[in-house]
DNA sequence: CGGCTCCTTGATCAAGGTCAAGACATGTGG
DNA sequence: CCACATGTCTTGACCTTGATCAAGGAGCCG
C-alpha cells in the first residue's frame, strides 16, 4: 500500500493513521468506527473532567487537546501534554478503571471518535497484538512521564522552555511560514513547563533577543534550533 | 485460601503476593521461577544503568531499590520512586524496547528474581490476564506519574515534603517503634522531592519543631498525620 | 584517637513568583 | 467607522523561596 493511500486524509480509516489502531485489519477498523460515535468539541470546550467516570476512550480525528491536571489548593492547572490527530486518550483512566486523573480541553476545533470502553474492552479481549500495542503505548508514555518528571525537578527554566519548544516544533512541525503549527497563549505555556506567565514571558523575550526564536503574537518560530538545543542540554 | 498460607514468607510463591503474578496459576508461577535467576544486590550496588540495553525484568524478593534518573549535565539524581518486595521492575523499557531510561540501586540488601525478557514475553503472549494485568500495572504507574508531575509543578517544597511521608509510611509502613520502616540519608529524600540537601533538613527540622513529625537519626516518625496531610493538601 | 561520612545550621544570593500598571489587540454596539 | 470594553501580552518593581557556599557537630569505625 502507497503512503498517499494509507494516509488518505478523506476516508474514515485516515484517523487510525500511526497508531496502536494499526495493528486491527481494515474489517475490525471499520467494526470500531461503527460502534463509535462522531464528535465535535468546540474551542475551549471540555471533553472530560478530573474525577468523572470515563465510559469510553477518545480517537482524536483533527485538532488539538490539552491535558491537564487542576490544583484544587489554588485553581492552577498543570498541562501535562497536548494530543493531536491520531492520539488516543483517556485509555489509561479506563483500563485501571479509575475516575480521570486529569481533564482534557480542546484548544482549538477538534474531531473526535468516542469509543465506548465495553467496545474498547472487547477489541484488548480478542486481539492479542492490539493489546500488546496498548502496553507498548503505555510503556512509551511512562517513559516520557518519567523525563517529564526529572525535566521538572533538575531543570532551569530556560532549559524547560527550550525544551519544550523543541518538543512543539517535533510534534506539531511547521505552517506555511515556518512558525510552528501550534497556537497557544502564554499561560498554557507556562502551565506546560510549571511557572508563571510574567516568568514565562520574560524567558521568551530573552530568547528573542537573542535572536534564537522569533514572535509574532501567538505564533513562535524558531531561528536557531542548534542554540536552542544547546540551551535544553539534551 | 487463608491468608497466611498464601502469603507464607518462607516458600517462593510469597514473592509473588499481591501482584501482577497472581493471574498465573501454580504451574505457571513455578515455570517462570524455574527459568528466573536469584540473584543478591548488597546495599548501594546497581541492578542496571541508564541507557544499557535491557535483557530482562526484576521481580523483587526482599530488600528496596530506588530507580532514579541522572541529569548528565550537573551529575544531579532525581529518583522516581522506590520499589519493594512484590514489585516488578524493568519492565517498562522490555516491553517498549528501548534501553534503560532510568538506573536503579540497592537501598539496603536486595533479593530478586531476574526474569530473562524472552520468558517475559512468552508468558505475555500465552497468557491473556497476564498482558492485561501488565496494560493495567503500566496505566496505574502512568496515573501515579502524572500526579508526580503535577506535584513538583504547581506545589511547594513544604507541601511536597509532607506528601512525601506519608507516602512512606502508606508504603513501608512502621517499625516496631513505630518509625516509618526505610531508612534513607538526607540526600536521597531530597532527590526524591526535587530539592537540595540543606532545603530538606531545614523543612524537616521545621516539622520537628512543630511537633508534627519526630526525628532519630535517619529513622523518621509521624506524629501528627492529620497536620501532614493538611500541609500536603491532600 | 584521628579520619571518615553524613547531618545541621548560618549567611548570602539568585531564580522565579507576585503585584501593579500600561500596551496592544480584538470584539461589540451604536 | 468610532468609542468603548474586555482580554491578553508585556514590562517594571519588589519580595519570597529555595540554592549555594561555608563551617561546625555528631556518629562511626579502624
Amino acid at each position: 500500500m502507497k503512503k498517499s493511500e494509507k494516509y488518505n486524509e478523506t476516508s474514515f480509516s485516515s484517523v487510525f493513521s500511526e497508531n496502536i489502531f494499526n495493528f486491527l485489519n481494515e474489517d475490525q477498523k471499520n467494526i470500531m468506527l461503527s460502534y463509535s460515535e462522531k464528535r465535535i468539541y468546540s474551542k475551549y470546550s471540555a471533553l472530560y473532567e478530573e474525577g468523572a467516570k470515563p465510559s469510553g476512550v477518545f480517537l482524536i480525528k483533527s485538532g488539538i487537546v490539552k491535558i491537564f491536571k487542576t490544583n484544587n489548593h489554588t485553581g492552577k492547572e498543570h498541562i501535562i501534554r497536548f494530543a493531536k490527530s491520531g492520539d488516543i486518550i483517556g485509555f489509561r483512566s479506563v483500563i485501571s478503571n479509575e475516575t480521570f486523573c486529569t481533564s482534557a480541553k480542546a484548544i482549538e476545533e477538534t474531531v473526535v471518535f468516542f469509543i465506548p470502553s465495553s467496545i474498547f474492552y472487547d477489541f484488548i479481549k480478542e486481539n492479542h497484538n492490539f493489546s500488546m500495542q496498548l502496553i507498548t503505548l503505555s510503556c512509551k508514555e511512562l517513559g516520557e512521564s518519567n523525563k517529564f518528571i526529572t525535566d521538572l525537578a533538575l531543570k532551569s527554566l530556560r532549559e524547560r522552555i527550550a525544551e519544550i519548544l523543541i518538543l512543539f516544533y517535533n510534534t506539531f512541525g511547521l505552517d506555511e511560514n515556518n512558525f510552528i503549527r501550534i497556537t497557544l497563549n502564554r499561560e498554557d505555556i507556562a502551565n506546560v513547563v510549571g511557572t508563571a506567565t510574567e516568568s514565562l514571558i520574560r524567558q521568551l523575550s530573552d530568547l528573542k533577543k537573542e535572536g534564537i526564536i522569533d514572535l509574532k503574537g501567538k505564533k513562535i518560530k524558531i531561528l536557531d534550533l542548534k542554540k536552542l538545543q544547546k540551551i535544553s542540554s539534551i
